[in-house]
RNA sequence: CGGGGCGUGGCUCAGCCUGGUAGAGCAUCUGCUUGGGGAGCAGAGGGUCGGAGGUUCAAAUCCUCUCGCCCCGACCA
């Protein structure tokens, strides 16, 4: 059992912070709310990024870059959006430093119009879209953008909200009202298929209420997430914008009949968040758990031996594996100190091999498992000697002695899809478990204790939202998409009328409660 | 921003109440023994006690201010 790391039991925000360090993510900066990403949760970032990357591109998006400044006027000019944001804003008014007089620094000189550090880019990329967009030829534009951005936020948590977080967002303009529908849905797929089949976490896909709306939006779409504590966990949002940012920026086109209209834009981005996602959904008490396509590591080959002369033996028959599982093509050996790496481009196959001398090998099996490798090959001399391995899998602490010929690039990719779909299966059969039908408000009141979705009638007001949320911290994660949804009380279907159970009043059908990150 | 808790070698903490000039365990380094789920022995290095003021002959310890972290609330990707 890891020492470094507090049970869920025992305090679920502790065990998430163990985690982190233990599988060494991120530190905390000495900038409050702030954090640095180590190399290995950069790895992960890296890993979500160049996957979502290709999904934007294959659904016709380019990348460009938007400054990290904005000019504070460009935000007052949408009048939702001011108003969401403000509080929230990083505001630069001086440039240049200058003694204080008492050994230290102080700020300069005032600068003419404060500059804001983005808290995103509706603004700054309106203004631009109203430059580069004369007529309906013009359209659509898809463009997305990689970057930081910052939110003044008063309580932080690593990768769920800090002050400044890494993410993309995507901004287009359209023709018409309904190719920009149809590209927020499009997007917001894009979302759900990636958090299913890279991330591992099944995700429900809906609309959010006016209250929880994007600042400036139409109508915004969302995929939601359940931890294991069961909160809900916001893990991407897609924005039909209207016309909202296009008259606030005066994004005129000249349309096909000759008349001028405004375009219709959207906005849709997933952030660093997700890999606070990733470990809340899928690691355990020994550490990090990841899913293999976004493992920096998949594979992590520890060899066992006493005597030098077994030592060169298996160092040979780990190396001959580790070959072996990469496969014809691999990309050249990289050594770093005493790690050597080998990875099989455009797979899931980023094998090490541990050659620490400092380090027993049980001190090794804790390393790697900490940091959520999904599959850990021993092999010592008695291997060696019957042509075998031993195989733990990461997702269940499985260990199966197998034949080395059988660990094949093959048998890897095998492994490795198997250990993706579990991950799956189980965080799915555990949002199900603890995804209930309630039709009286005391009784919600009773479980919400307890964690997990509940579906419960709503009568489309904000009046019984806030109320609700007033009294329960529970918010409407989404109005989902789903026809019918799988509960622990069986397949319940989301669209039959029915009654509110706070107000008494009529209610078009179920939507999701939860208490959210 | 409100309430609570906590800041002492890299980490976890003792010492603080009752001031007298800094300790333990883990980690690190060296050597030997080791090695299939967090090793043993021997030796070594490492701390302006979060920071700034103040009280005092003397401050990790008492007082004031400040910064940061964690938890709970309001806000949020």
């Amino acid at each position: 059992m890891a020492t470094n790391i507090t049970t869920r039991a025992k305090d679920y925000a502790q065990w998430y912070l163990d985690v982190i360090a233990a599988g060494d993510l991120a530190d905390h900066s000495p900038v409050r709310g702030c954090m640095v990403i180590k190399p290995h949760g950069f790895g992960i970032w890296e890993l979500i990024r160049d996957q979502l990357d290709a999904r934007f591109k294959a659904t016709g998006h380019v990348n460009a870059y938007f400054p990290l400044f904005i000019p504070m006027s460009f935000l007052a000019k949408e009048a939702k959006h001011v108003e969401g944001f403000a509080m929230e804003c990083a505001v630069v008014t001086h440039s240049g430093l200058e003694s204080d007089g008492a050994g230290g620094l102080k700020p300069r000189g005032e600068i003419e119009e404060p500059l804001i550090v983005r808290p995103t880019s509706e603004t700054i990329i309106g203004h631009t879209y109203a430059q580069w967009v004369q007529s309906w030829r013009d359209l659509p534009l898809l463009i997305n953008q990689w970057a930081n951005v910052v939110r003044w936020e008063m309580r932080t948590r690593l990768f769920l909200r800090t002050m400044e977080f890494l993410w993309q967002e995507g901004h287009t303009a359209h023709e018409t009202p309904a190719e920009a529908e149809e590209e927020t849905l499009r997007m917001l797929d894009v979302y759900s298929e990636f958090a299913e089949n890279v991330l591992a976490i099944p995700v429900l896909k809906g609309e959010k209420s006016a209250a929880e709306r994007f600042a400036g939006a139409d109508r915004t779409y969302c995929i939601e997430a359940m931890m294991q504590d069961g909160k809900a966990l916001q893990a991407g949002t897609s924005h039909n914008l209207g016309q909202n940012f296009s008259k606030a920026f005066d994004i005129k086109f000249q349309t096909r009949d000759q008349k001028t209209e405004h375009v219709f834009t959207t906005s849709w981005g997933v952030s660093t968040r997700l890999i606070g996602g990733v470990i809340m959904t899928h690691s355990d008490d020994e550490g990090l758990v990841l899913p293999p396509a976004i493992a920096p590591v998949s594979v992590a080959i520890v060899p066992i031996y006493r005597k030098d002369e077994e030592r060169e033996a298996v160092l040979g028959y780990a190396r001959q594996l580790q070959q072996q599982l990469a496969g014809e093509g691999a990309g050249a050996k990289l050594v770093r100190g005493e790690i050597e790496t080998v990875v099989q481009p455009g797979t899931g196959r980023r094998i090490v091999l541990d050659l620490r001398d400092g380090l027993r090998p049980p001190e090794k099996f804790f390393h790697w498992e900490q940091r959520g490798v999904p599959v850990r090959i021993e092999v010592g001399p008695r291997d060696l000697a019957n042509g075998k391995a031993v195989v733990v899998t990461r997702v269940d602490r499985a260990k199966n002695i197998v034949d080395a010929a059988g660990l094949t690039a093959a048998w890897l990719d095998a492994t490795l899809r198997s250990a993706q779909q579990a991950l799956f299966d189980r965080a799915l059969a555990m949002r199900t478990a603890r995804t209930f039908v309630v039709n009286d408000y005391a009784d919600f009141k009773a479980r919400l204790e307890g964690g997990g979705f509940f579906l419960m009638h709503w009568d489309g007001t904000a009046a019984t939202e806030a109320r609700i949320k007033e009294e329960t911290k529970a918010t409407i994660r989404c109005i989902p998409a789903a026809e019918s949804l799988a509960t622990a009380d069986g397949m319940v279907a989301l669209r039959e009328a029915g009654t509110d159970p706070v107000s008494g009043a009529p209610s078009a059908g179920r939507v999701v409660f939860a208490r959210a990150y």
